[in-house]
DNA sequence: ATAATTTGCGTAAGTTTACTACAATATTAG
DNA sequence: CTAATATTGTAGTAAACTTACGCAAATTAT
């Protein structure tokens, strides 16, 4: 639950506010960040009004006292410059839009991590661990995540593979029984073949995971959904922020696997690592 | 220019601090949000220091006293960076791996935002919007993120492909020429076959753009280079923060390329957008 | 219109909090 | 082992914050 910004809540209370309230309100909205390193006394003396009416105005808002209303205000002001304007604007540059487009990813990721079930998370890890075979689907987009997920997945020693074919997902979907998982991703979770696919595997018995939106057509046909809600307003014209958001959690995912597989599975992952050595050129140190 | 996150200030000074400051700096990081809220005895106590070793303490990390890093540190909690200890433990469970893998990435997206040249990011954009062509060539987790590239930028009606295949790539290397671009990504910087593809490209007059490491041998062949230096603690056994950061930058070229292009060029990635409609179940609403 | 009641605001006193100067202790180097 | 330096704590003081109380203004009822 992420409460409301300090200076809306202030500026929205503002008609409702008396005499010496509205007196505080105005010297703090004209200068927030003066008003957080400011004492009471300084305060009270900018906006003509006496140290315990600026105490009674905290307490108006829900703090305990001045520092803790001085407190909550910074962290509004933290917050809220980086993620009151989200969006990308045509006269923008490159030092604009690009913090721009970084702020907005790292947004989305909190809310991922403030939101997203463990209970689910720790259920995809438990049908991964038990897994025959895995499978990774995904198309446009979710294709190269898929694929990603794959790069990651084999590192466990298990028959994985990534598949942006509909008639390959198809066919192996068709094919598939108990034990398999197939993982699902699809940022819409409303392309139909996708869902058909996820359709055709779970009849045949297989474990179907969806990395996807809640309350779509393919989350209703998974055996276990991790469902992410990115809000669009980022994604005008491309997926962007949902994209990254699905490999940050097949990054956990992939955490929890190799947690469970405990200690013992290190020297295999190291093993991988240092098969790569004399492809690259040593660094010079 | 954005601060750097007091938290990690903290974490990276920990070593060199003496005896009771690492005392306060461990009670600090345990349980930042409950520093913003205590009274400099308080914490004096839950620390066993007296309440001028606190006072230091604060003093040392650039705060004018006590309240003051209160308020700081308040402001870095709201940047949405929580858990400290970015490392996974063996003994960590979904609650606790979960938000440290995602905060681990949040934080090196905050790392880039900071570091990154707008300057570089710039000249990238000309480079691709004056291209002929465009190659996007990537090795193993690298590979997906080329296809994402792929998948991001053929929307601008140029001609884009993607390859992880070695000898593919060196084939399109030595055939290319001035016009073209090849835009290479690696995580390293140091796989030899990726740094010979980039040098033959490179003698044929085309345009290099690395997306890797800074001062790695592949930058050094590259016409421009976006360097990227993430910490490797994350990246224990494969590749995690590196592979987000690429694609978050390659959202950022994306978008640079877009609003060159004008408000004349949103109809056609309308158009884009549009033709996948048919492949959807409508949203019920 | 005036009395009664409520609301708003400031004064002053009390309490907590934070800072400074100095003293004691520990640490290191010679 | 002693001197120098760095580190930590004690005590006092200043400041900042809060509370209690009371007066004044505004509102309402008679």
């Amino acid at each position: 639950m992420h409460s409301q910004n300090l200076i809306n809540v202030i500026t929205d209370a503002l008609p409702s506010l008396n005499k010496s309230e509205t007196k505080v309100a105005r010297v703090i909205l004209s200068d927030p960040d003066a008003a957080t390193q400011s004492s009471i006394a300084t305060l009270a003396k900018k906006a003509q009004v006496s140290e315990p009416s600026v105490n009674r105005f905290c307490k108006r808002f829900n703090a305990a006292g001045f520092p803790d209303f001085k407190l909550k205000l910074a962290k509004s002001l933290a917050s809220g410059i980086r993620f009151v304007n989200r969006n990308v604007d045509p006269d923008d540059d490159v030092t604009s839009y690009t913090p721009k487009i970084i702020d907005s990813t790292i947004n989305t990721l909190a809310m991922v991590r403030d939101k997203i079930s463990h209970a689910r998370v720790n259920l995809v890890v438990d049908k991964l661990i038990q897994a025959k075979r895995i499978y990774f689907f995904g198309l446009g987009a979710s294709g190269s995540v898929a694929r990603d997920a794959e790069n990651k997945f084999f590192r466990f020693n298990l028959p994985v593979s990534s598949h942006d074919d509909v008639l390959m997902q198809r066919m192996l979907a068709s094919t598939g029984g108990t034990g398999d998982v197939f993982f699902v991703i699809s940022h819409t979770g409303r392309t139909k073949e996708v869902v058909e696919v996820a359709e055709i595997a779970r009849g045949n018995g297989s474990t179907v995971i969806g990395l996807t939106a809640a309350d779509s057509p393919l989350a209703d046909m998974c055996t276990v959904t991790l469902d992410v809600d990115v809000p669009e307003n980022t994604d005008e014209y491309m997926p962007m922020a949902s994209r990254i958001v699905h490999l940050v959690i097949l990054d956990v995912l992939a955490t929890g696997v190799t947690l469970r597989r405990g200690p013992d599975f290190l020297p295999h992952l190291e093993k991988i690592k240092n098969s790569l050595k004399p492809t690259r050129y040593r660094a010079e140190s």
